[in-house]
RNA sequence: GCCGCUGUGGUGAAAUUGGUAUACACGCAAGACUUAAAAUCUUGUGGUCUCAAAAACCGUGUGGGUUCGAUUCCCGCCAGCGGCACCA
């Protein structure tokens, strides 16, 4: 066992010293004849625990695919990089009392040894860090044009506040509404931030999503998340007050309907609305509900909660007066900010209304059942024939009331035609240390004025304590030396910004920065993305986008946008960055349940590679489940994997030493070898590896049994298939039957072809069914397929066939080439 | 709550445009080698019926539908999983 260990050991020392002598195997060349393929694996944010067993999953995925396109002869880039800036390294630095940037330089050169050890075919000199100044000052250039271009504004937005810490807190660390660490309850505080127009590319979003090749989910996630909504702004007067409440609705048609008004308790006229003597009660009611998340807030299973502001609003059709309530379930952030409640057609409302004791007003009864009523949530009608509303009586709710009433009101000038999302604006302030520093200025005369482009980067500086200050503010803002400074415009005294930016800022354009060379001074101020357009005209878009479905919606929604952006700034050559996007799956632990420290159940892939070798480990994780499946770990399965690269190496070893004196081509073996060339390469083309593993097991099952030697070229070609998976082991072999002229590496050399005219076999068998049954094979010469008339008879001539047709009456005869005969009988 | 996904042997899973359900692997059982164990190799392995075999019947979460034929397409139901804007 030990000695077997030790044989690995070398082989993949010996290997990776080989390799590392000609990194140009792994280059993408920006000046290439060959066909590109720009092959993007999501880089990873390179935590303290080294690499995790999932990051092995996906990169050995991008890798096996990488390695197949550069073996089919494209010019290849598959780079990689790290997204190193965010919370967990902050913390761990707090806690470690180290810098952050030190933190992140330890880590990061973990995993680049082991990702070299997984012999991931990356193109190491493209590497790039988000937490490189010369990285992150392309980052802040991002911003600066945003901000010009007027889409990042300062506003009041909410934070999560623990008000024992002092600090803001991230979703992720209020759990069940308390804070993390300390397990006081968590408050909503707003603050001021900046804020990023995303909303203004909610339909450029949408409508380039037609001209990407992603799969139907990651476009509905997308679709989903802009979600665009064709309605009305309704406007109701408050009652003796000169204030407007405007609610949007996609279902105008209820309008008569329409018994209360709710408002969030955000909302910014409310202390305007609250009436003295229900002063109270609201403010009581906003205390509450500012310990609440928003999840919570707009989750179905808690209960709706609200309170009576004391003020009413005019519904213009019919000048009738309705309360005005504060509740919860109402976000500010969102739409107008206040809804119109009616209770009988919406559950939700219904609800609300009985809690409440409010009136419910029915406008919409079932066809022919005009005494319908509604007395339980269960039974709202959400498309019915109009009641009670005047002119619109007898019109079917949405295809006619719904048209004819929004018309009417827009008339009338009670309401707008608006187009609403889900997409809100992106809060991209973080009160943080570890982040890009946002690169803007505040002068009292001139108010927010971007840094130059020439004095770009604002690089982090040095602080004695990376814990956000107690006043909830980032830790630069205590250093007066980067606070300080003079104003861009008027030269006069100015205070620098001390948010920094989210984690998306650096992941946004990360594809880009594999493509540019960053760290030359002498090209500010001019900016890179147009100096090195060739570059980027060369390799964009991405042709193929691995990554999880977690980043489905907003990293491909933010990276999308600011590619869209800098292609209206006129300094890209496309609008879409992403031609293909294919989602990797998860690796669950050994118990099925998610890989968490806590629960014990953690595997690490460089243990596993130590025990079993690099090609075991590579091998089982594309063996175990399709590309995007949820699986659970398991060793036993692994030992099957193990046991079959084994099998390879000793058969391939025996075949090299007889080929050197026999280099005959049987036919038969010749069969099973093409084959496997198309079925590996129809799979892998596909992400679909746990097949195309599975075809070469068969594969070399057959060989084996057949007991046929192999040409010297076969043993090649069985050498190429498993090189993407097995790089170590198939290098191995391929060194010893490498001949002059031959390709240096397994994985510069061509991958094979197939030939159609050998993957006919002389007899097929097919089937033959009775009414769809199966009921007798036949074995049928190839030739003879074409001719159905005598493939009929010959199945209707069978033993067993015969039986069954005894005092039937043939009805319908169908036919299906080299698969089937199906015979319909009766009687 | 909203959005999305999944359901096939004891287990992970496979099945081209609707055309022989369970490839490949794990596990299990029996056997070979061995003093023995491990490793390795060989054979078998969806269920019912049978000493066994043959034959037949049943079988892809569940109830319907379309079709000569449904794991695949359509409708209803049940169960489980993932994401939800400050984790990345």
């Amino acid at each position: 066992m030990i000695e077997e260990k030790k044989a690995f050991i070398d082989r993949q020392e010996k290997w990776m010293r080989f390799w590392g002598t000609h990194p140009e195997f792994y280059h993408g060349k920006d000046d290439s004849e060959k066909e590109k393929k720009y092959v993007l694996v999501e880089f990873p944010y390179p935590s303290g625990l080294g690499l995790h067993i999932g990051h092995a999953f996906t990169f050995t995925g991008g890798d096996v695919y990488a390695r197949f396109k550069r073996m089919q002869g494209y010019n290849v880039l598959f780079p990689m990089g790290w997204d190193a800036f965010g919370l967990p390294t902050e913390n761990y630095a707090i806690k470690t009392k180290q810098r952050p940037q030190r933190v992140t330089a330890d880590n990061t050169t973990v995993f680049e040894e082991q990702m070299k050890k997984l012999a991931f075919s990356f193109d190491w000199q493209r590497k790039i860090d988000t937490t490189d100044p010369n990285y992150y000052r392309w980052t802040q250039w991002i911003f600066v044009k945003l901000f010009e271009k007027g889409l990042a504004y300062k506003e009041e937005m909410p934070i999560n506040w623990c008000p024992s810490c002092k600090i803001g807190l991230a979703n992720e660390e209020v759990i069940n509404g308390k804070c993390e660490r300390c397990g006081t309850a968590v408050e909503r505080r707003t603050i001021s931030q900046w804020v990023v127009k995303i909303t203004d590319y909610a339909d450029k979003l949408l409508e380039g999503l037609e001209r990407t090749n992603f799969v139907e989910k990651v476009k509905l996630s997308q679709i989903n998340w802009i979600g665009k909504r064709e309605g009305l702004n309704i406007n109701f007067v408050v009652k003796n007050s000169d204030l407007k409440i405007s609610c949007f609705t996609k279902y105008p048609e209820t309008i008569f309907g329409v018994s209360w008004v709710v408002v969030s308790p955000e909302y910014s006229d409310l202390a305007k609305l609250v009436t003295e003597e229900q002063k109270a009660a609201v403010y009581e009611y906003i205390k509450q509900a500012a310990g609440r998340s928003e999840l919570d807030r707009t989750s179905g299973t808690l209960e709706k909660t609200g309170v009576f502001t004391g003020s009413y609003v005019i519904n213009p059709v019919n000048n009738k007066a309705i309360p005005i309530w504060v509740g919860d379930y109402v976000l500010a952030n969102f739409g107008t900010g206040a809804v119109m409640g009616v209770a009988p057609h919406d559950s939700r409302d219904f609800l609300f209304a009985q809690k409440y004791n409010l009136e419910m007003i029915q406008v919409e009864v079932p066809k022919d059942k005009a005494d319908y009523k509604i007395d339980s949530y269960e039974k709202v009608i959400e498309d019915g024939v109009m009641i009670g509303s005047e002119q619109f009586n007898g019109m079917q709710a949405r295809s006619e009331a719904n048209k004819a009433i929004s018309d009417w009101m827009v008339e009338q000038k009670w309401a707008q035609y608006k187009t609403e999302y889900h997409l809100r604006d992106w809060i991209f302030s973080r009160q943080h240390y570890w982040g890009e520093p946002i690169p803007m200025i505040y002068c009292e005369k001139d108010g927010w004025v971007t840094v130059a482009e020439d004095q770009l980067p604002v690089a982090l500086p040095e602080v004695e304590h990376y814990e956000p200050t107690d006043d909830g503010k980032s830790p630069l803002s205590k250093i007066e030396s980067f606070v300080k400074t003079t104003c861009p415009k008027c030269g006069g005294e100015a205070v620098r910004e001390t948010d920094t930016m989210p984690n998306w800022a650096g992941s946004d354009w990360y594809y880009l920065g594999y493509l540019l060379s960053l760290k030359s001074k002498v090209e500010s101020p001019k900016n890179i993305f147009t100096q090195q357009q060739e570059k980027i005209k060369h390799w964009l878009p991405v042709d193929v986008y691995i990554g999880g479905d977690e980043h489905n919606t907003l990293h491909l929604l933010y990276s999308r946008f600011i590619y869209k952006f800098l292609f209206d700034l006129g300094v890209l050559p496309n609008d879409e960055p992403y031609q293909k996007r294919v989602s990797h799956g998860v690796i669950l632990g050994p118990d099925g349940a998610r890989m968490s420290k806590s629960k014990g159940n953690v595997v690490v892939p460089e243990t596993v590679a130590d025990t079993y070798g690099v090609d075991v480990v590579r091998c089982y994780l594309m063996f175990m489940g399709p590309f995007d499946g949820t699986m659970a770990w398991d060793e036993k399965t692994l030992m099957g994997v193990k046991r079959f690269l084994d099998r390879f190496h000793v058969y391939f070893s025996r075949q090299i030493s007889h080929t050197k004196t026999n280099s005959d081509s049987k036919d038969d073996t010749n069969l099973i070898i093409q084959r496997t060339i198309k079925g590996v390469t129809e799979d892998v083309e596909n992400f679909r590896y746990n097949t195309a593993l599975a075809k070469m097991m068969e594969m070399l099952n057959k060989l084996s049994a057949s007991g046929f030697q192999l040409s010297i070229e076969n043993v090649k070609v069985g050498l190429q298939l498993l090189a993407p998976f097995a790089p170590y082991i198939t290098e191995d072999l391929y060194q010893q039957v490498r001949s002059e002229g031959d390709p240096m590496s397994v994985h510069i050399s061509r991958w094979p072809k197939w030939e159609e005219k050998y993957l006919m076999e002389e007899k097929v068998t097919m089937a033959v069914a009775i009414n769809g049954k199966l009921r007798d094979q036949i074995v049928v010469e190839s030739k003879k397929i074409k001719v159905e008339s005598e493939i009929i008879k010959q199945a209707k001539s069978t033993e067993k066939i015969k039986k069954w047709l005894e005092n039937k009456t043939i009805i319908k005869e169908i036919y299906v080439p080299g698969k089937m005969v199906n015979l319909v009988v009766e009687g």
